[in-house]
RNA sequence: CGGGGUGUAGCGUAGCCCGGUAUCGCGCCUGCUUUGGGAGCAGGAGGUCGUAGGUUCGAAUCCUGCCACCCCGACCA
């Protein structure tokens, strides 16, 4: 395993997937591209989308399910859109398939042909959209507050592990309003709901922010967005929030009679995030000894290791082992016991710390005798001897303070990568050197930012909300700006 | 799609330059001893060397084509 946090990329990728394949979370599938997400990784995945879920329900949203399959003219509709996703996309051209006639297998049946191409979706504002359509006629129908969990497909050039796989899961929001406003208020809603659950659910701190024209979703206004820093000095796209404007109510003429009788088409938001969220979750807090897991997002908060050397001692052992399980159960706290006798307690100790369970109990015949424990914590790997008698609340104690202790070091690290730059040469030096978050001045135009992303391979991340206004010159064309952005090279 | 690399047992590899039917580790199976940080010893199973051709008495090794995967870039959540 790789033991340090160097900005080589190499390196960087290498410690990456070895942590994946540790941990147990995913491989690569025979499938270009794709990915098999293993059951502890779907696990972590699961919590995810419990928590977010109820979130959106919470903030008034509800389930639905849209069709994988999307026909080509849909995407004609909205001109940015095709034009944003037409060179990724995966295209069923044929529904059958027959015995090859020289004996070989199977082949496409040429009878087959689908008059018009379906499209493997690779996001669902169209298909989405022409059935709203339908769904309104009137401000009465308004607003639509709909969530999907889907798969999507984009045939990337180049994949890597829940960061980028051709296939990936996620959710979408779709939201159609009477009013710019409401509409506006949803998107930026649905940004916070983001990094509330980024900082608060898996420990990462988020910048929140608005994308440059060049980053922006296709077919979007204004997307915002939650940037997190990874340990390389990487920044990663955690979530966005889309607002579309009346742009996917043109294409798809979707109008509704406002209160005044007059017909007007709706305003629109979409937002989402994916799976990509795990590869976050890894890239922020794992350490040398493998995955770190914020207690919240844990599949297994806790679990006892039991220690004994004959048949008498596991019977004495696993007694109190079971005692201890029950107490952590009636807490709600998510505590798995592994009392098989296939593994040994050393080998035991190294898995569970390559799959990032933030608490570990050790319990042998010494702690029955003296009535304690000893608790192994995966953020900061000390060990220590506790009493067994309040056990349960003690440990519910610790996981809150794992959990915050996982922020503040995320959080700690990502001020040690925040530099402000002034001049071009300042700014590349900090690329180099350290990565990180660089606010600089940037004169505004498109062009400046292309090339900016020409020479350094950094880009604008975003345009932070809670940025203040400072005149300023660009760091590259010298031109007056009004506010620093933020830059750094992306995953 | 460009540039680089790799394909040998479930996994990781040696051998390739200099041709003679494959090395080592992990894992797996059996037995005994073990169990507070990936146990020890003994025995055992498992390989059409990515694939299709070619050269040769003989190919993992040399030559040609093809395929797959990985890394770097362009593209992107």
């Amino acid at each position: 395993m790789a033991k340090d946090f160097s900005t080589r990329e190499e390196n960087y990728s290498k410690w990456y997937n070895d942590i994946v394949q540790r941990a147990d979370l995913a491989e690569n599938s025979a499938v270009r591209g794709c990915m098999v997400i293993k059951p502890y990784g779907y696990a972590i995945w699961e919590g995810m989308q419990a928590t977010l879920d109820k979130m959106f329900k919470d903030t008034g949203h509800s389930n639905a399910y849209f069709p994988i399959f999307i026909p080509k003219s849909f995407f004609s509709k909205e001109a940015d859109h095709v034009e944003g996703f037409a060179k990724e996309c995966a295209v069923v051209t044929h529904y059958r398939l027959k015995n090859d006639p020289n004996g070989k297998g199977v082949v496409v049946d040429e009878d087959a042909k689908l008059d018009e191409e379906l499209i493997v979706r690779p996001t669902s504002e169209t298909i989405i959209w022409d059935t709203y359509r339908n769904w309104v006629q009137s401000y009465r129908d308004l607003p639509i507050l709909v969530n999907q969990w889907a798969n999507v497909v984009r045939w990337e050039m180049r994949t890597r592990m829940f960061l980028r796989t051709t296939e990936f899961l996620w959710q979408e929001g779709h939201t159609a309003h009477a009013t710019k406003e409401e509409a506006l208020i949803e998107t930026e809603q649905m940004l916070n709901v983001y990094a509330d659950f980024a900082e608060n659910f898996m420990a990462i701190p988020v910048l929140k922010g608005t994308k440059s024209a060049n980053e922006r979703f296709a077919g979007a206004l204004e997307t915002y967005c939650i940037e997190a820093l990874m340990q390389d000095g990487k920044a990663l796209q955690a979530g966005t929030s889309h607002f579309l404007g009346q742009n996917f109510a043109k294409a798809f003429d979707v109008k509704f009679a406002s209160k005044e009788g007059k017909l007007e088409y709706v305003w629109a938001t979409s937002w989402g995030v994916s799976t990509r969220l795990i590869g976050a979750l890894i890239m922020a807090h794992s350490d040398d000894h493998g995955l770190v897991l914020p207690p919240r997002l844990a599949p297994t908060q806790v679990v006892i290791v039991p220690i004994y050397k004959n048949d008498e001692q596991y019977e004495l052992v696993c007694n109190k082992a079971r005692e201890i399980l029950d107490s952590l159960r009636k807490k709600g706290i998510r505590v798995k016991f592994d009392d098989r006798d296939t593994y040994k307690p050393g080998w035991k100790f190294n898995e569970y710390e390559f799959k990032g369970v933030p608490l570990r109990i050790a319990l042998g015949p010494r702690d029955v005798e003296n009535g304690t424990v000893e608790l192994a914590r995966r953020d900061t790997l000390e060990k220590s001897t506790y009493q067994q008698a309040d056990l349960a609340n003690k440990i519910e104690h610790l996981l809150e303070s794992i959990q915050d202790n996982m922020f503040q070091k995320a959080l700690s690290f990502r001020e040690s990568r925040t530099f402000h730059a002034d001049s071009w040469e300042e700014f590349n030096n900090l690329l180099d050197d350290k990565g990180g978050f660089i606010y600089a001045h940037w004169d505004g135009t498109p062009e400046t930012e292309q090339k900016i992303k020409e020479e350094t391979k950094a880009t604008i991340r975003c345009i932070p909300l809670s940025n203040k206004q400072e005149a300023g010159k660009c760091i590259y064309s010298g031109e007056p700006s009004a506010q620093r952005v933020v830059f750094a090279r992306a995953y």
